[in-house]
DNA sequence: TGGTAATAGTTGAAAATGTAACTAACAACC
DNA sequence: GGTTGTTAGTTACATTTTCAACTATTACCA
């Protein structure tokens, strides 16, 4: 198992991206599927709203780069859990608008708790010019 | 829709980690799937066949960190396209040695070529010393 | 006003993934 | 040599995700 080619994966960002997203989010999706049996689709809408207080789905949808189907399903489960609530708008039916509950945002809390935390420990790997150059680099690779 | 909380997404490293590694890969994905039909662990072990030469399942997972049922499913679809090829290692049968098929090591130029050039347009996006950085950066998180 | 297009969100079937249990081969120890 | 444990890899089943088609509502425009 000696390396031949010259192109080297850990050069590439998409892959290394990926690589660095996934084993840094592994502690925090214990968290929040051992706590609260959640899945990344219904954190994040969690986040979002407990964030921006008053979204609509396609809001989230935007925000969080994540396609319609996923953000409904999280809805579903989120509101049989009774973390959020929707109303329709009065204007547009089409839109509904999403809030937390208090329940809902109970758990946001913790959860925020847990995130920072594990922030902190993700961040000891790093120095300081490197978490803010890795921010913006981060930011800057977002933009689609 | 405006923000509340002071805790900000933006800053929360697996957060955008993975909102940076979906949309740098989308792009990716369109070539190799549209092309090719394959998913993303088929295109982490080709290139990890081509540039390693010769590894078995245990050593790909291990490599590229991917569950090993992700890794037999893998190249199970990849040695079906005849991309690459088995053989049983003769002193310990457990064992399997993989490697591409000149088919394979085909595709896998063509791929590298349009990852070589993804990587590049992405680059495009971040100063030189962005990008070191950040390579730096993504490296020391991925170590688990 | 009526017909077509666009938008928000949902649903169902197919594909992919995760988890745990499984087989086959080897190792180690008595 | 036989029992037990370990390792590489596969398979079966449940859970998630994806994709396309669908409903319901509003917008556009002749």
């Amino acid at each position: 198992m000696t390396q031949k080619d010259d192109f080297d994966l850990r050069e590439f960002l998409p892959y290394l991206l990926n690589q660095a997203a996934e084993i840094s989010s592994q502690s925090f999706q214990r968290i929040y599927k051992g706590r609260y049996g959640m899945l990344r689709t219904e954190w994040r809408v969690l986040f979002h709203l407990a964030i921006y207080e008053r979204m609509t789905a396609k809001d989230i949808c935007e925000k969080a780069i994540m396609h319609k189907t996923k953000v409904s399903r999280a809805v579903q489960r989120l509101e049989q859990r009774r973390y959020l609530q929707r109303k329709p708008d009065e204007k547009d039916r089409r839109h509904e608008w999403l809030t937390l509950t208090s329940q809902g945002r109970a758990v946001y809390e913790d959860l925020r708790a847990h995130a920072q935390q594990h922030d902190q420990v993700l961040m000891q790997k790093l120095s300081i010019e490197e978490i803010t150059v890795l921010r913006r680099a981060l930011n800057a690779l977002s933009q689609p």
